[in-house]
DNA sequence: GCCAACGTTGGC
DNA sequence: GCCAACGTTGGC
């Protein structure tokens, strides 16, 4: 059964744009040192699909990846304890789906993104994940 | 820019 | 092992 996440960047500091100029070649997701997004990240296989969330400025899903590295030492530091995996830009948002849209959905009420707000990976219920594809205009949920 | 929420650190 | 102090994130 394939898992569904939820990546977030500040677009400052590494937006969409950056990732879908990394094409197939994917760019690790490093960084990350809070271990309940660690974890999140070693529980991911290989071609699990998340969504790319830009905070701060725009707060809103914005596109869609794939994982393409399964859990490896963050290669920006020497501490052992942090892992990250590799993403890949898969598809664009036809219609970006807006932090303000997502918590007027009642559908949506349970999400992480809504509820612990500060966690930069996190897991999506696969029901969450089609609504919000539906939302932004996917006519099919990847 | 403020501040609430949360995570981490370190003294005891 | 508890908890106060501190630092960071991210929405507003």
């Amino acid at each position: 059964m394939m898992a569904h996440w939820l990546f977030k960047s500040e677009p400052s500091t590494w937006s969409w744009q950056q990732q879908k100029q990394r094409g197939a070649a994917g760019e690790e997701w490093d960084g990350v040192r809070n271990y309940q997004a660690r974890n999140n990240m070693r529980a991911m296989k290989q071609g699990d699909r998340g969504f790319f969330y830009h905070s701060q400025d725009g707060k809103e899903i914005v596109g869609i990846v794939e994982v393409c590295a399964e859990a490896h030492p963050d290669s920006t530091t020497d501490d052992p304890r942090w892992e990250c995996v590799d993403i890949r830009a898969v598809a664009d948002m036809p219609k970006p789906v807006t932090l303000e849209a997502i918590k007027q959905n009642p559908k949506l009420a349970d999400m992480v993104l809504v509820n612990n707000s500060r966690l930069s990976v996190q897991p999506v219920a696969d029901d969450e994940w089609a609504e919000i594809c539906r939302m932004g205009g996917l006519d099919r949920v990847p």
